[in-house]
DNA sequence: CTCTCATGTCAAGTACGCTTTACTTTTAAC
DNA sequence: GTTAAAAGTAAAGCGTACTTGACATGAGAG
């Protein structure tokens, strides 16, 4: 599962930690999934769907899995 | 997380069977998930969401996680 | 060069997603 | 009221989502 979270924490200048805050999980969750260590749970998607004001398919790539 | 999943197999005159078959889960899941006993994974929901033609957000609803 | 901040990564622990097997309850047909 | 399919539920087990704590690396600022 490939993710954008790289690209739209970088158009608003978030560090992971920040982005962590917002989610409200730890700074290593935020890693993790940007890194591809493994995919955030469904209400973590939808948290991160809300912050960035996107679709979750907009920001999440299922890649046909 | 509430989601339409018994309302959409409904429309399709679909088991809970079916409705795994085409997920590729067991019975159990399925019906765990439509009972609410807990929320599918990411991968998931887009599998549903494949499967209906629809997008996550109009099967799940997060209801402000 | 040193200090700091952002990022990456590892280990151990907790909780949840999903499995199989199996049993009970509901629904509908006859 | 018996039968059969569909749905609900439970227990044990495995893998993964997420935690805290800790340490290593790279980049920019002084």
């Amino acid at each position: 599962m490939k993710n954008r979270l790289k690209v739209l924490r970088a158009e608003r200048n978030w560090t992971q930690m920040d982005l962590a805050r917002a989610l409200d999980v730890s700074r290593q969750t935020v890693n993790a999934i940007e890194t591809g260590k493994f995919d955030p749970s469904l209400p973590l998607a939808f948290k991160a769907a809300r912050v960035f004001g996107l679709a979750i398919e907009q920001i999440f790539d299922d890649e046909q899995g």
